[in-house]
DNA sequence: GATGAATGAGTTTTCATTCAT
DNA sequence: TATGAATGAAAACTCATTCAT
């Protein structure tokens, strides 16, 4: 006789806040993908301002209204692209990430061919050399970022080198003496050489140079492995 | 080669209200000495509180409101001992760091006078031990708080090991093979170490004690000293 | 060796926005019951302004910040005492309905034991009487508040006068006519009664009271039951 | 006796643009009437997606991005055709009671010859007939659409059938007893009925049809005609 | 001194509406 | 005419800090 129907909207109806992270604020909806040359130009002007914020003010000082603003656009565009703040950072931290390992890849992979001993420095060198792209940013990226909350960040390149560090370890076990524990190897070395570049990065650059020279010998050292010139 | 940024931001961070007081809230008067044992229970009370929101809630999700409900007094009370925040926080700073630094001194002291193969192991085995005195609060102070913002913290623990070393590797120049530029090499040993230390924090217990282990056979290769067993 | 600590600090670490439903706004903390003289003038204060505002600018146009200004408070305050908006809104429904009760059960109750063809009109009456409380307010708290969402209200006057009339009709089979389906009966009285309340609210005085007597020679016809007069 | 009180908030309701064109966005002008096929077709897609989109979502739900989305067309078409959010609402809530009304009519009108004790019931019907049209969007339309605001509804088919339902009475007076006050007599029959066709939209169908039994018993009772199998 | 109620600027996010293409 | 990118006022809610009692 009649519809049972219910009117049963979405409970919540509308988030209206998704509290920026209502549900699982890492899984919203990457809201639009931008079609014409305009909407990319807005785009990629928001995640340049982006980047120039958190660069000067940190994340702490980086509102989307502010990033708006500098990019010239209202917040509503911002948010057209990018569902909340988080994914507007992810975004910044794929792109950072990208640059890196573009850079660190086209310098280390010519190295692995070569003997150990010069292999082992290329590949520090190019990390070193990665982290160059844009240190300021990176420095906010890797240090003020929550590491709480649903982007517990996947620090690509970190993982990524020492899959490729790892990877080196195993493939030429008799040219070291780590054979018997490479991932504890392969960590102990991304981490050490990590440490030294973030701290060289606010060294004079007199001293950040030397304490790359040091890393490929902490590395050797380690390694067990003659170095070149001895 | 490296650029010498810095990110600073906006100083105060968070200066809701321009604080008719504290033009620098850095320099902000320790808004009261407690000289009553009274006073001295309540400063307790709420810096122990605030290490336990802290551990528990990171640092975004501890507010001066919170902190003096878990220590059981008034808003009103917190700010009479601590002029904002940040000065709260690094009330609590400082007291880890003092009680890390303790911890180290105490199990670093006595090996020093050691054959070197062995104070180097001793004196990394230290640092570890201190870290271990409030891993959980370690990790949050290190990892969340702003580095931007009037306190771009002190790492006193850092800072005076790194001394130490620097002090132990001076003293004994024959002993090793980093005497031609002793302060890189107190940089390299402590920075590394202290990275491995932090990557422990995270890994199951049995990867953390071999981690631990390559540690010192990382420094002692750098230092070019043969190990104990060899 | 070392404590497998995690910083797990509750992943979103603070739900920013409650989502004004994050989870289930229904379920929100009652955040602080006021203890002071003062704080107990708020929250009337602010309960109140509510009332004036929702019967001014209706439901959509009623909003925290406005209701705080016409209390004379800061919003801070009164989020101080009532989680979200549709806290403040229940907290209201739930004053305004008490009020009703009373005023139903006050005058219901003493009716009950005389004649059924004066219980009838007594109750009817009563209920009549009860929508005089607010109805400005009554009609925007029950035509305006969103029916969907968290709190799909509970009209407890209308559910609880609906078991009133269902008793009565239960307890005196003998005295009407629709004794084979109390249930039903009672629905069908409750709506239809509430209806011309509510319709009656929007009309001049002297046709209100003629759909108020309507009213109860509707019920009685439809019960069965001879008309005290006739 | 009561209040003649009206909710008249602000205007529009939420005028963000003040939109430089309609002063009083009720009496908009239709954009344009549509002479063309296409311009048809694409305002009854629009329509039609409006009306989806207000069953599936609500009323908070339904923005007008998502319903142009639907409907597959732009925003901009959307505006083209409706000056507003309102005017398209006022238009499916045209649309809907014209359905409504044409079912009403066609079981209705053949009713009004039949004895008095036949017609009352076959318009009650009639009347729950219409509502199931579309029950859900009814009850969007009905209980969510703001009751304030430039478009305190129309409710077409409860004013029209009200006026049928008068006309019935006047026309018939000595077959009722109701004649001394016919228009409050139409009033509480066309409130109560609907009020029981509202309630029964949400309840088990098996409840629903005892409702629709019970409401003619109710008229006819009120009215003063025998029933027809008395 | 202690208390805790009050403050309000600031943050994220939404969505009706416009307008350049 | 259609498109869809852009706009920006406004809403809900937070939290460091103040100050009357």
């Amino acid at each position: 006789m009649r519809a049972s129907t219910r009117v049963q909207p979405k409970p919540p109806s509308r988030p209206r806040k998704p509290s920026s992270r209502t549900a699982s604020p890492a899984a919203a909806p990457a809201r639009k993908a931008p079609r014409q040359i305009r909407s990319r130009a807005t785009v990629d002007a928001i995640v340049d301002a982006a980047a120039r914020v958190l660069r000067q003010d940190g994340y702490d000082g980086t509102t989307t209204n502010r990033v708006a603003e500098v990019a010239g656009v209202s917040v509503g565009s911002l948010y057209q692209y990018f569902p909340n703040k988080e994914a507007l950072v992810r975004e910044l931290l794929e792109r950072h990430d990208r640059a890196m390992w573009t850079v660190f890849t086209d310098q280390s992979t010519c190295a692995i061919g070569r003997p150990f001993a010069e292999a082992v420095p290329a590949v520090i060198d190019a990390l070193f050399a990665a982290h160059l792209v844009d240190p300021q940013l990176h420095q906010v990226l890797h240090q003020q970022i929550p590491r709480v909350g649903a982007l517990a960040l996947l620090h690509a390149t970190s993982v990524r080198s020492r899959a490729v560090v790892e990877g080196l370890l195993q493939a030429r076990t008799e040219e070291h003496q780590r054979g018997d524990d490479v991932p504890t190897a392969a960590l102990v070395v991304v981490e050490s050489v990590e440490a030294l570049i973030h701290a060289s990065i606010a060294l004079p650059p007199a001293q950040a140079n030397a304490v790359q020279r040091h890393a490929s010998e902490l590395v050797l050292g380690y390694l067990g492995v003659a170095r070149p010139g001895t």
